[in-house]
RNA sequence: GGGCGAAUGGCGGAACUGGUAGACGCGCACGACUCAAAAUCGUGUUUCGCAAGAAGUGAGAGUUCGAUUCUCUCUUCGCCCA
């Protein structure tokens, strides 16, 4: 029997697709769409597994989609700008556009041997100028509508390198490459004002019925709506301050007030620019890092002023006013009360600087002596210590009526306070999209008009200078704007601004004028379901939506609020990890399996541990080279694999014998299209299978169902269930024909799956201009029913009958089965509970 | 510390709205083919038991004629936020 040739087959195919440009579409409002979009791929140089999986899921949708006649947009780019181009430029000296450039070429040839069903002529990438300029221009419309601004802000500074560090180069508080303890300092930056539209992405959330709950659970808590109360401190003192506004959730625990801690950068800190002490401690501060993470391990440490804050609820309390490290100024007004019993915080603070700690709230299941002593109390209970407060629910009843009388008294006013901050787009790097914008030397700003848009990257630098590269090129630095000798913005875009709007740019990607066509996205848009990982689940997907708000704002043409209709996250691809006996890692291609126990390194030298299974990453050596398993398995192997076992959005363990079963399986439905085919041609009585009929019927229900709810792991199931009951029916007399009748269909079913095979199988048997196979929903009945027979709920007993028996017929039924009737044992029956044509379940 | 989720054979995982637990795959065992091995094909495979049968979905309780599924408590693990 001659073996399936994927090699030949797969190139066959992949040959016929793109030069039939099979997946190519186009605007056609006759038609009904269907936008099948993954999350685009950075071009690091290879593809890895996840791609693999994440593609191979979006594939299935597109080709399934397109099979029932939807116009299917189903468009692949590359995020293509990033540090690790401008990384891999400094350590290799190369050009980060060509190293981008040459990954991109490798990428798409190992993509398009994956068979996906891409519609390749709406390729973007973000690096290129067609690309940004439209993002360069979106930028100054967002600036125009108020949306963009500049303000001061913190940054990770390494003092050696001179340098910005994301925060993910600052490791244990030093830069990754210098070893320098990270400096917070001040830059001027520019920033998207996402918080103006916290509600509505809120509110937008309700209605994206198809995402995970958890990524909308995640976004709730990002952008962090909470109830609370601005509170004006009264404040005594030498200094000319009278008030100072504070923002916090827990007004009710006023009463358990002892410090006000200030943000060092809160405006009071102007009073204390020349205090040498001040200026240490605050240098202090800029070492504890930017991130919330940071402040929330770090120590607390404060500094005394010499103002006093008074109790709003009891004038004669005045307490003392610290700046405080833990207090940032993005947060509510830079200001907090600190009470101490019941914020961790307040209370660590408490204890280094000896203030006094009062309890004012006791867990519900504690008396009135209740007393805060080893750690702060932030849960329920009842208000205890805070005069009218006392015996209010806390924390509910008692915030509202605190509110209620600071309201009462003018001393306070409700309020909402929203945790997401503005969105810092400014990047101290090169390989970015410049920002079209330009300062005089007063620092005033000029936005560069649209009409000299794009603002080109130079090419062709040297990145191995201090500092930002932009900064040191002086002749594309200097512009000259309406007579005025300006200097250009040098910072760049972050790299989430690129891929906030690709959605769109894949529905016009050749458009000149604009970012797109309003024609074309009244059409494609919204995305019906994107798919991708969940590490994007916050910020990506955030962006994303806040992009399309800030394009429709004061736009009465463009509606769409939300880019993606439909949500999937699929879960990770996760393999074993190995260990030498000296704890290092071990690739799996290094290592040999001995006796099915045992592993060994290659070279026989040592033995191998094997440890959990995790997901596949670089650092561990645990990765498999998709390359080397589509060269060895096939594109159709690889894909069948990565679907199976596992439901798509958990994660999955690869495993050598999991593909290489795949491998053979395709095999062996090759080998019974053979016998398939080898019949066809022989000259068969019209038998007519009814046992066939209804199997295929069932099958294609079940394709169906499976199809729409994600669980391509059970169509995998349903593909070897298929094919081991063939594999039976075809050895039997009678039966041919009615093969032949249902096999198209069975094949068509499996073009999502394995396209390159199951078009293969497709065209032997003639196949062409084929549809989606609809079920018959009227053969679905059964003729025969399972009933089970319990008693007492345990199950004794099987009777197959015609479906719709009554209880008293399938009663006369069981009286004559001596199995059952042993059990009833002639005791008395006191309840009898039937479920039509599956369950009687007898009581004694 | 908070939020969300998960826990089913040796392993990955099925089980539609409470109604035959373990689909399908891997692994393993036995058999066929073979001088032999690989490959392939067939049969079996939750545990205990020769069997009849009994137990069984992380642990414990509850609701129900009946719970993997619903409720509560606990344990462990994962993810996110801090």
């Amino acid at each position: 029997m001659n073996r399936y040739n994927f090699k030949s087959i797969e190139t066959k195919w992949q040959n016929y697709w793109e030069k039939n440009k099979s997946f190519k579409v186009k605007t056609d409002p006759s038609k009904k769409k269907f936008y099948c979009l993954e999350m685009f791929p950075y071009p690091s140089g290879k593809i890895h597994m996840g791609h693999v999986r994440n593609y191979t899921i979006g594939d299935v949708l597109a080709r399934y989609k397109s099979l029932q006649g939807y116009n299917v947009l189903h468009p692949m780019g590359w995020d293509s700008f990033g540090m690790p181009a401008e990384n891999a430029a400094k350590q290799n000296n190369l050009d980060p556009k060509k190293w981008t450039e040459i990954n991109i070429t490798n990428m798409k040839t190992q993509l398009k041997k994956l068979g996906l069903s891409i519609d390749w002529d709406r390729e973007i990438s973000t690096c290129s100028k067609e690309y940004y300029k439209h993002q360069q221009a979106f930028f100054l419309e967002l600036f125009e509508k108020k949306l963009v601004y500049r303000k001061e802000n913190y940054v990770n500074w390494d003092p050696v390198d001179e340098t910005v560090l994301a925060n993910e180069q600052v490791i244990d508080g030093r830069g990754w490459r210098s070893g320098a303890i990270v400096e917070r300092k001040k830059l001027s930056q520019w920033f998207f004002n996402i918080s103006k539209f916290s509600q509505q992405l809120l509110d937008g959330l309700e209605r994206l019925n198809t995402w995970p709950n958890k990524v909308k659970t995640m976004q709730k808590n990002w952008i962090g709506k909470s109830f609370g109360c601005e509170i004006d401190f009264k404040i005594q003192g030498e200094l000319p301050i009278k008030n100072i506004k504070c923002f916090t959730t827990r007004p009710d625990t006023l009463f358990g007030f002892s410090f006000l801690a200030l943000s060092v950068d809160h405006e009071v800190s102007e009073f204390f620019k020349d205090n040498k002490d001040f200026i240490n401690f605050k240098e202090e501060c800029s070492k504890t890092g930017t991130t919330e993470e940071a402040i929330a391990v770090g120590e607390k440490i404060g500094f005394k002023t010499n103002l006093l804050a008074v109790n709003p609820l009891n004038p004669k309390q005045k307490v003392p006013v610290y700046f405080a490290n833990f207090v940032l100024m993005d947060y509510g007004f830079g200001a907090v009360f600190g009470c101490p019993a019941h914020d961790q915080r307040d209370f660590d603070f408490a204890k280094k600087y000896d203030l006094k700690i009062k309890t004012v709230v006791r867990p519900n299941d504690e008396n009135e002596n209740f007393e805060v002593r080893d750690e702060a109390y932030p849960g329920s209970g009842v208000m205890i210590n805070s005069e009218f407060l006392n015996d209010l629910k806390a924390p509910d009843d008692s915030i509202i009526e605190t509110i209620k009388i600071l309201e009462q008294r003018k001393l306070g006013k409700k309020q909402i306070n929203f945790r997401l901050k503005d969105w810092g787009v400014s990047r101290q790097r090169y390989w970015g999209c410049p920002i079209p914008m330009a300062y005089d030397d007063q620092g005033k700003v000029y936005p560069i008009p649209k009409s000299m848009l794009p603002v080109e990257l130079p090419e062709n630098i040297d990145l191995n200078v201090k500092g930002n590269p932009l900064d040191n090129q002086k002749n594309w630095r200097e512009i000259i704007l309406e007579g005025k000798k300006l200097t250009r913005e040098t910072d760049t875009l972050d790299t989430f601004v690129c891929s906030s709007w690709y959605y769109l740019r894949f529905c016009s990607p050749t458009e000149t004028k604009y970012g797109f066509k309003k024609e074309d996205i009244n059409y494609w848009m919204p995305v019906d379901q994107y798919i991708g990982g969940v590490e994007h689940a916050i910020l990506h997907l955030l962006y994303s939506r806040f992009f399309m708000h800030a394009l429709s704002y004061d736009d009465k043409d463009f509606n769409i609020l939300e880019p993606f209709n439909g949500l999937f996250t699929q879960g990770m691809v996760c393999h074993e990890t190995y260990k030498d006996p000296d704890n290092n890692w071990v690739s799996p291609d290094e290592i040999e399996n001995i006796d099915g126990k045992k592993y060994l390194k290659k070279d026989k030298s040592k033995l191998i541990s094997v440890g959990p299974s995790e997901s596949m990453s670089k650092s561990k050596k645990n990765t498999i080279d998709p390359e080397n398993i589509i060269n060895n398995y096939g594109a159709d192997a690889a894909r069948l694999f990565i679907l199976s076992d596992s439901p798509p959005e958990k994660d999955i363990q690869w495993s050598e014998e999991g593909i290489a079963s795949s491998y053979k399986f395709i095999q062996k439905l090759w080998n019974l299209n053979k016998k398939i085919i080898d019949e066809i041609n022989k000259d068969h009585n019209k038998d007519d299978d009814d046992e066939i009929k209804k199997y295929t019927n069932k099958y294609l229900k079940k394709i169906h169902d499976n199809l729409e709810s994600f669980s391509y792991n059970k169509i995998v199931a349903n593909l070897y269930e298929m094919y081991s009951f063939l594999n039976k029916q075809i050895e039997k007399p009678y039966t041919k024909h009615t093969i032949f009748e249902n096999y198209q269909k069975i094949l068509i079913t499996m073009t999502p799956v394995v396209p390159h095979f199951a078009n293969e199988c497709l065209s032997t048997i003639q196949a062409k201009n084929f549809k989606w196979p609809e079920y018959d929903k009227s053969m679905l009945k059964e003729e025969i029913v399972n009933i089970v027979i319990q008693i007492n709920g345990r199950k004794r007993g099987l009777i197959q009958s015609k479906p719709d028996i009554t209880e008293e017929k399938l009663f006369e039924i069981i009286k004559n089965d001596e199995k059952i009737i042993k059990y009833l044992d002639q005791k008395n029956i006191k309840k009898k509970i039937y479920i039509k044509d599956k369950l009687l379940n007898i009581i004694i």
